[in-house]
DNA sequence: CAGTATCCATAAAGATACTG
DNA sequence: CAGTATCTTTATGGATACTG
């Protein structure tokens, strides 16, 4: 019942082209202190100390964690200046960062669904109320089940003149 | 522009709940190895050295991974026996193996876009033939912009007598 | 094929102190 | 507030050898 098998994904795609792309998100992305980075980057946080305190880790690991993520494109470093206070840096996600986040929400649902808690946390649809959750679509609008989730390596692109 | 802010997102609920969802997800499934397993298990592999070939780690570290999936309940071991072999265990994604997935495209498809890779590689919908993706969806169906996506703490579920 | 055990290198994180 | 630097502990993983 759990099973699930067959060749709906061509299992050399991936060494067709080489590199796994989950490994490398996992690569600059993947510890648990960058996806909490990230969770508090999404929530508002943008100041050094503020994500040392939430995310709960020391100076040197948010120094370390922070020049990665920004490295990586997923925050940006931005100045600002308090009046009468020297010009500082806050950082921010960016659009590579906002993207990043399905990545964090489905942890957080797959953790409020499947580990001991006491589940009240919900993600919600703020407009219209309802619980929202992560799903695989369809550019035609299907939901996804798993089962009919499948992978292909598309060719290469070329211009249209031919 | 890349800017998030606002209180879309109960900043509290995350101490009020005490753990984060997140944080024991990638307690549990949050290293790259594990990651990959998962993938491989998707993806239809079952043996203990198949998993260690193709996610190319040594046999130590695959043990200590399926063992800990399988404790965290994404994996579990069946029985098996080859024609005149003795009993084998192979390991099988679980409803919440399968449930995790998610997590698993979403830094695929994050990997892919975001990344440098030839981005050939797409998931897709195999009935219609449609690209697809990770998305947030909302339970009246409509898809949730991350702008409109919050976070909320719900009542204690009680029994519907009173 | 399906593991377990051991030894070693590396990397990540905590504690703490210091700088502007 | 916003970091950097150092030191230590622990976690992770590779290499390798051994068992059923």
């Amino acid at each position: 019942m759990p099973v699930l098998q067959g060749p709906l994904v061509d299992r050399d795609a991936w060494s067709a082209v080489g590199e796994c792309p989950i490994e490398k998100t996992m690569a600059v992305a993947g510890q648990k202190s960058a996806m909490l980075i990230m969770r508090e980057a999404y929530y508002g946080t943008t100041r050094f100390d503020d994500f040392a305190k939430r995310v709960g880790i020391t100076k040197a690991a948010t120094s370390a964690r922070l020049s990665e993520l920004v490295e990586a494109g997923l925050l940006t470093k931005q100045p600002y200046r308090e009046p009468g206070q020297r010009a500082r840096d806050e950082y921010v996600l960016t659009q590579a960062g906002v993207d990043f986040m399905p990545v964090v929400w489905a942890m957080f649902e797959w953790g409020r669904s499947h580990l001991p808690n006491n589940g009240r946390l919900r993600l919600t649809h703020v407009p219209c109320g309802a619980d929202a959750h992560v799903e695989i679509v369809c550019d035609n609008g299907h939901s996804v089940p798993l089962e009919e989730l499948g992978m292909r390596l598309v060719p290469q692109k070329r211009p249209e003149s031919g």
